[in-house]
DNA sequence: CTTCACAGTATACAAATGGATACTATATCA
DNA sequence: TGATATAGTATCCATTTGTATACTGTGAAG
């Protein structure tokens, strides 16, 4: 799994689309939020946890996975008991921050209209 | 279904995630490619086909459905034969465009190192 | 001896997504 | 009469992604 997703090489078009590359290495459910989390320092697993109880164990896992994978994060294993593990922003992975930044910004700015709009259903 | 996802109703944080906001709009697996595409101008439902062969019929319906609820694109009918249907960012829909052009620049400027880098395993 | 914290795995299952194929409507073309 | 083009639906199935729950290991605290 995870062989660079699907979009990508069927992409006839030499310039490939340049978002859909994008979208393959932070378009996952929650990556764009980890790196959020990120952008202010290292991350403990159970930080994660708290910040998004929406996230599974599984999923924390799955995606934290992938962005070591793709050498966004770093992952920093403090062999103590309790076990303590950090996440953190690569230099690679700093290069994502304008991106999530422009997200969150666009996030706080029409998060409340639509609310407002009721936009649940 | 689609009603505004997971995540975003249980972050507890009464901030919630901007981000986790955001990326409920765009985070489609092909969203980001759709609104990129139209930031051009009206692109008709074959011309997304030809752009990008790997969405299937389905799924390019579903997807431009959904950013439809979400007001994001205005689905013009002419009422012709053969049909021709033109979708088009609206007002709120441009709104997104900065972040869809960051990303575009970021996938333009890491697509060949990585693409050297042989992460395709 | 049991419980706790932490960072996970393992397993089973449900839901979302993707893919293949067939089908619809209708005016025009040959 | 039948093919063509466009923009879809409908159906079925496979794969991927996500959820829920239980379990692991270890050292310290009670």
């Amino acid at each position: 799994m995870r062989d660079r997703k699907s979009g990508y090489g069927h992409c006839p078009n030499e310039q490939g689309c340049p978002v859909e590359y994008t979208l393959d290495v932070i378009g996952g459910k929650w990556k764009g939020v980890l790196l959020f989390h990120m952008i202010r320092g290292p991350v403990r697993f159970n930080e994660f946890r708290k910040i998004c109880p929406a996230i599974t164990q599984r999923m924390l896992t799955l995606q934290l996975r992938e962005l070591e994978e793709d050498g966004i994060v770093h992952r920093e294993v403090y062999h103590q008991v309790p076990p303590k593990v950090e996440y953190s922003l690569t230099p690679f992975g700093q290069t994502l921050v304008p991106i999530i930044l422009k997200m969150k910004e666009w996030g706080e700015t029409y998060r409340s209209k639509t609310a407002l709009a009721g936009k649940t259903e």
